[in-house]
DNA sequence: TTTTCGAACCAATATTGGATTGGTTGATTT
DNA sequence: AAATCAACCAATCCAATATTGGTTCGAAAA
């Protein structure tokens, strides 16, 4: 009947349907949230069952370019932090200070936890991000890959409270404004000084030297710390 | 005709609910989640009019005796905390070392800040809280006591983001069934020894040394991790 | 036999409308 | 002036209903 199907036995519907959602989410048909059609929706729109539909979601899925919940649809893109609306409500009244207050208790422990569970491969990962940063043209450029880095670091600790405080953090630091304020805490001199100190947070964490890592990533957060206080100052 | 109001014109109708507000709280007779009668029914019990209800409300809620929110209702108690929910959402899947590891991140950095802001006032309420800790004759007791400095240090702290953090902690920490396992790990030789390392604590704090505060809650919350392994690993 | 489809049901979530509750304003009374 | 009362607003709750992904089962098709 379905000529398409037919003539290719070898292709599963699943495989067909996949490549379907796919041109969905790519033809930004899908509105603001991202919301993707209702599971019988596509069983009518693409002419299949339902079973391939989901499988065709599963494989999605894992791939994260979806994420679904029961009960209330599947969407576009990685799945939304469960700490969103917390930060959001009290970014409000919290400053950069602060917020280097609550990283220098956070993140040595984090450090400290991935220098005892981080796998070779974890280690390789990190390094690739470190040079990334060195080599980044641009301001700009060189603090995503910088939060790329404390955030691979912080997936590898594998501690569930100190992963959603750590999120809560970083959340907090990249709603608010303060974009300018540590652009021009990251001047042409301390380039060299960070990208050294990132070198010595991966060297211990490779060494399995748990302590080692706690003090290297202690002392880099209290560069960054002293350097913003210090352009703060200047400012005022 | 009212003979109480109209008898001594001075005394305010606000006073008068006030009283009678204060008196309803410390009755008793609020229920498990202390809620107040709502305000029109306050109106009818009291015999007054709802200005005077309200604005009695008002000065209940500075004093810090009540909260309210429009539409919930009020109620009496301090404002429950917004990481309530994140805490039981998360809190399944988490075991009492990782909740170790997150206080071994967190509380010392709370103690050095704190190093930095407490008042002489905060010192000797934590050195009271300590002696109640050591004066407890149940386990039991000396938890509570001891809960209750750890959140004062937190508190004098004073950085939103470790608060909320910490709080989250503390809230896992007391929403699950470790109650047996903790006080299994606190055996007769721990006794002393944690009671020195709360003095130490707090000495560090009064001095204003905050990297000395630092350490000592680090090694107070090491030693309390390293009896945790111990027992957890006797029972297998 | 394997895959696919359809149907029915389950569980979590959204949605809806009405009732409740604190927040606000203004007129009336005292 | 102060207190009371009435009316309305906005946030929340509550229960009923609908929607949506998750699951199971059997029939049909390949």
């Amino acid at each position: 009947m379905n000529d398409e199907v037919s003539s290719r036995k070898q292709t599963d519907n699943t495989s067909v349907a996949v490549a379907k959602i796919r041109r969905i989410i790519d033809g930004g048909e899908l509105g603001q949230d991202g919301r993707l059609p209702t599971e019988r929706e596509l069983v009518d729109r693409l002419g299949l069952g339902r079973h391939s539909i989901r499988r065709a979601l599963e494989a999605l899925e894992v791939e994260g370019l979806v994420w679904r919940q029961q009960g209330k649809g599947t969407f576009a893109g990685p799945r939304p932090r469960i700490v969103s609306g917390l930060a959001a409500e009290i970014s409000g009244g919290i400053d950069a200070l602060a917020v280097m207050e609550a990283r220098l208790g956070i993140e040595p422990q984090l450090a400290a936890l991935c220098a005892r569970r981080a796998t070779g491969e974890d280690v390789d990962r990190m390094r690739q991000l470190a040079s990334r940063i060195e080599g980044a043209s641009e301001a700009d450029e060189s603090e995503v890959w910088d939060g790329a880095l404390h955030r691979l670091i912080a997936r590898i600790a594998d501690n569930p409270l100190l992963t959603v405080a750590f999120s809560l953090v970083d959340e907090v630091r990249s709603v608010e404004a303060w974009h300018a304020v540590r652009t021009v805490a990251r001047t042409e001199g301390t380039r060299e000084l960070y990208a050294a100190q990132h070198v010595a947070i991966i060297d211990a964490i490779d060494a399995r030297d748990a302590e080692a890592a706690r003090q290297a990533m202690f002392d880099h957060l209290k560069s960054l710390s002293d350097n913003l206080r210090a352009s703060l100052e200047d400012r005022h």
